[in-house]
DNA sequence: TTCCAAAGTAAGTGCTTACTTACCGAATTC
DNA sequence: GAATTCGGTAAGTAAGCACTTACTTTGGAA
């Protein structure tokens, strides 16, 4: 195996070992036999265990590139927001996080852990890319407040009323209620049913108005 | 100081370090040392680690007992709900909860520690515990639904949605957003604008039709 | 065929960890 | 007033930790 094919194995594995069990819980040892190399190797490729850590926060955050942001080359969130077709923006955004979440638990776990052990990649990268979001559908409600779709409530606290329906979602699925037990309910289900009470929470007089009709 | 004062001393003083720094990050050692003894006076209360971190859990959980669940003696809320008062009934609900975790936020630091860790009592308590509220105030939804004040949406999504606002904007304010950069309101304004966001997301075609004038 | 750099390891190093042992001094009990 | 219990410690122990050293294997270029 060449440099780089298993430098990147040593961080696969790593991942899987540090979402699990954290910083303080991880042991180079375990990397190493968990990537069926020794603990040397691990040390070959990088110079201490922070610097790991390190790596893999920054591949982490960097990977995907310009996917980073849910909106960017997702064509039906881009027409529905052109259209004005509010039901339609959050819906898609809610459904595309859910979905993100569940299939990289991992990476969410490996998020609050470096919270939690103050690691500070982690929080940058947080804080950049959240306050990114907040900026993006912060806009958004903005301009469709003034069209007269929306009543006047600060946007910021819309957007925290919204991504938390979402990352609570999956943080109950994948920290507390992995059997379900609490609430039972596709990703589409809820996406679904966050959008609509999200606009329906923020809709102004006059959309209920003929809303109610 | 006797025995039952050291014992407590030394819990409150492995809540703040374990809360801090998790299960993995805290030694015996650095307890000892923050409660200003010697490291065997921690082993003479506690048989090991682990039955010290068991202790906290169930101190915590278990303590200020019968006002474990936000509605239990609090005659604003009760007098509220039977009154169909909804904004006055979701709005103490979710000041109190975030002044709850603003005043608390080693236990939720701790919380959350123990859920990625996988520690059996924290999973335990939080189910119960959570359970316990969607019981309360998913019923509390499905009477005001059947009363026609409010659409028909599944009671626990709602329940979901109401408390990743709190949790969510907690969380934020104590693991990432220290320094309040995303959004800075005080708990009543939060409160007071997501009791609004989730009343408004699920209120009647009825009720809408009333405000709208 | 020889050489050599890179991939790889076995067996350490010194330090830290959770936990123990053996002992001390001062109250309290009988 | 001797015995005993109780709060307390100094000095361990064996195992585990992050990290190193000194060495071997291997595959391709000269």
């Amino acid at each position: 195996m060449t440099g780089d094919e298993r430098r990147e194995q040593i961080i696969q594995t790593a991942v899987e070992l540090f979402s699990v069990n954290g910083f303080n819980g991880t042991t180079t040892k375990k990397i190493a036999a968990a990537a069926g190399i020794s603990e040397a190797m691990v040390f070959r490729h990088f110079a201490s265990k922070d610097e790991l850590y390190e790596a893999i926060l920054h591949s982490k955050v960097c990977e995907g590139g310009e996917h980073q942001f849910p909106w960017e080359g997702n064509s039906l969130l881009i027409k529905a927001m052109e259209e004005g077709d509010d039901h339609q923006v959050f819906f898609v955004l809610a459904l595309h996080a859910l979905d993100k979440h569940q299939a990289d638990s991992r990476f969410l776990r490996l998020l609050f852990y470096s919270a939690l052990e103050d690691h500070e990649l982690a929080e940058r990268f947080v804080l950049d890319f959240i306050a990114g979001l907040y900026d993006f559908i912060g806009s958004y409600i903005e301009k469709r407040q003034k069209a007269g779709a929306m009543r006047n409530v600060n946007p910021r606290i819309v957007v925290r009323a919204f991504m938390g329906m979402l990352i609570h979602h999956s943080l109950t699925n994948i920290l507390w209620d992995k059997k379900r037990k609490l609430l039972d309910v596709t990703n589409a289900e809820a996406a679904k049913n966050f959008a609509e009470i999200l606009l329906g929470g923020i809709a102004s007089e006059s959309v209920k108005q003929s809303e109610a009709v």
